[in-house]
DNA sequence: ATTGGAAAACTAACACTGTTAGTTGCATAA
DNA sequence: TTATGCAACTAACAGTGTTAGTTTTCCAAT
């Protein structure tokens, strides 16, 4: 053992606990030794390198993510659940802006291991969607259009996209586009209901 | 006249054509140099910092955006025009990554200057959607969730995070979801009929 | 209890960013 | 032709992540 009995764990959780409260999704090796009290180097005495740790918190903030989601629709159905799932989505973005960052900042599509990752986090989306009845098929696209739309507000809201009608409600915006995927899904759920 | 007649301007066409043809929203004052024939230092003659380099390119970016969007629908009415500013931004967004991820990695919420040139892109939405003859708020609402619906969609297949299912037909998910916003809008539409 | 070996800390250094200072050289205006 | 100024240069700094080589520290086996 070492002279601080540091070990890996131990230093992905600080770069967790960085990455918690500086909301950026990247925590520089300088600034991690430092709150270790370690210098630079000896960190590589336990992670591989920066991307590995990445990696490393990447898994943290999915597992994090998906309980956060699975939590809070439990016991629901259709749209109380869409709606559950929707104020959940914005509540993690916002109290976990780094985690969150991190999570919609991971290149996934290079990367094979990342990709597989990432998983859980689609499943939470299609496992609500799920409970309306529709078609394998559907359910994807539907789950998309639902992540777009979620994803699309908290980032344009990070970006500063939604400052500049500052005197205008966000949570009355927010309310409307949850409101209008509903509708678009019902309208799409009529139509089903038609052909039959 | 320096020895190659390099201008300011001139600079900043050869990063714009960097980021054109990367993919990338940023491009390393090093690949610039190279390009222009110069060392790296040089270009301080021209371009005073490279934060500064960033906003007159992405000046340039919503320029062109702008330009791209209003071209696309002139002469178009209501739903008609909204489909076409869909297609359009996601054909800006697919064919000028570079411009369009360095649009969308501002960090205008702290830079005034920023906000102000990013000002021009809000208006193209809001005067689509204020052809329906609805509130001033109400557009404003909406124009937020428009852009959040785009621009979520590109960037989470942007990310990988849409490659899951990859049998199934972006396209599609893209149609579903214009759908699903016109949905919602009609919704709205209905409703304020109904008040009336 | 002493010693050997492994694990983890250290310092020094490299490559790569953006950036500044100080110097050289070309080109146009006088 | 000369002089002024602009634009190139080299050298260097601070900041990233990273590697090599060295020293320290602790635990285990004798």
């Amino acid at each position: 053992m070492g002279a601080k009995g540091l070990t890996r764990k131990k230093v992905v959780e600080e770069a967790i606990a960085c990455i918690e409260s500086t909301g950026h999704s990247v925590v520089s090796l300088h600034e991690l030794a430092r709150r270790l009290g370690i210098k630079t180097p000896s960190l590589y005495n336990h992670i591989e390198s920066m991307k590995e740790l990445q990696y490393e918190v990447f898994r943290y903030a999915v597992s994090s993510f998906v309980k956060h989601q699975n939590a809070a629709t439990a016991g629901l159905e259709k749209d109380a659940a869409v709606r559950a799932f929707a104020d959940a989505y914005y509540d993690f973005a916002s109290t976990h802006k780094g985690l969150y960052r991190l999570i919609m900042s991971m290149p996934s599509a290079e990367d094979e291991r990342d990709k597989e990752a990432a998983l859980p986090l689609l499943n939470t989306a299609r496992a609500i969607l799920s409970q309306y009845g529709l078609a394998e098929e559907s359910i994807a696209h539907w789950q998309r259009v639902f992540r777009a739309i979620l994803h699309g507000f908290i980032s344009q809201e990070d970006l500063g996209y939604f400052y500049y009608y500052d005197s205008l409600d966000l949570e009355k915006s927010r309310k409307i586009a949850v409101q209008c995927f509903l509708d678009g899904l019902h309208a799409e759920l009529g139509e089903k209901r038609a052909e039959e």
